[in-house]
DNA sequence: ATTATCTATAGATCTATAGATAATGC
DNA sequence: ATTATCTATAGATCTATAGATAATGC
């Protein structure tokens, strides 16, 4: 219900503020967010600017709930993967794989987002903070990889550098295999802490995925 | 010469292009492109917001300057190991190292300029370009270190991503130990091609670079 | 005369709010 | 009465240009 839209797509109106959610996702990843206004995003979504604040409190508010939607599926994952018991090597795999694959199959880049500068405003400190705890996950399975103390920081920022590293690839190139990239890139998780990674060691690790992803 | 700034910074003038490109690599890399005004780089830079267009026709262009301070060292010195007869996988472990070196040691974290959605822009092309060729080097010496061709796309997107996820992770820890992350990252790239680093190899890659740095 | 700056401003936005409006639900 | 939208706009910029000005160099 509510007033029609003045696109007339009053009656196959999905949700709106999914719809705005998709055209910011599109336009946030591609021109970055300080250059994207607010009447770009309602545009695309098929309302009136100033009708997008009846949905977000402040343009801010659309950015923040992107980057929800995009680190927590990952982060959900990565507290069941700690928490297992196979082989550290595995789970890190595991872990590297799907989150790689959640980045490069997101529609319209969204791991980008994570590249911005205004991820640095304090109104999207609870991002960081989520952020910063699948990083931590991540540090745990490198240490349980057999990585020693005093270099367990650094090389927890390499592996999740790699990981990230999806987005700036996908950027490069859109028409990337992300596939093969996935598989590549937890191949390369594991070699960082020292793991030559072989088929029984990926058949493991798929296996792990799936009694997750029930 | 030239009438004094209204700053009173008429004496100390060092190089006003110079305070400006200060200045900008400060506000791009902290608060992005778009969201850094002419105002604010030429406040920081000690003149008047007009007196920018003096030095550089239009805000774009301060940026293509400081992409191409940042890019163009990293890839003369990817030229010169190209062209060299050391193994390859100390080739690369030096460009690696040389290369996550100056990005890290760069005042105000310029890589993170690469992550700038503005790259994208048509008037930026010199630098994507650039930017390219030292990917394309990069490639080269991942090839001549064993990786077989159907892989090497892959292995040298990985291997340029751990190099640039410095920026991100300078970016996440303005405190980070440079000198310990360059060692351990240019060991990861190599450990990427299938190599495990060993000091005598180290040793051999930074003579190498004594060698090329004269 | 040349150089490097300045002041002033045109013209174009951009975000967010105020208040009206056209639906549906009760 | 409630919901979801709309129209209109306030207030605050922002980039780039026009033309003046205060130095130095010839």
């Amino acid at each position: 219900m509510g007033r029609p839209r003045a696109s007339g797509a009053a009656a196959n109106r999905p949700d709106a503020r999914q719809a705005v959610l998709e055209a910011a996702g599109e336009l946030f990843t591609g021109a970055g967010y300080a250059a994207t206004t607010t009447r770009a995003i309602a545009e695309r979504a098929g309302l009136r600017q100033a009708s997008l604040y009846y949905h977000f409190p402040a343009k801010e508010d659309i950015l923040a709930a992107l980057l929800a939607e995009t680190v927590r599926p990952s982060l959900a994952l990565a507290a069941r993967l700690v928490a297992g018991d196979a082989p550290a090597a595995v789970r890190l795999w595991a872990l590297a794989y799907a989150d790689i694959g959640l980045l490069g199959g997101a529609r319209h880049n969204l791991g980008a987002l994570y590249l911005l500068p205004e991820v640095g405003s304090p109104n999207l400190a609870r991002f960081r903070i989520e952020r910063a705890e699948l990083k931590a996950a991540y540090g745990r399975l490198v240490a349980a990889s057999g990585v020693e103390p005093p270099a367990v920081g650094i090389r927890t920022d390499l592996v999740f550098g790699l990981v990230e590293s999806i987005a700036v690839i996908r950027r490069d190139d859109p028409a990337l295999d992300v596939e093969a990239h996935v598989r590549e890139g937890a191949d390369g998780v594991v070699r960082l802490v020292g793991t030559e990674p072989v088929d029984s060691f990926r058949a493991e690790a798929h296996g792990l995925l799936a009694t997750l992803t029930d």
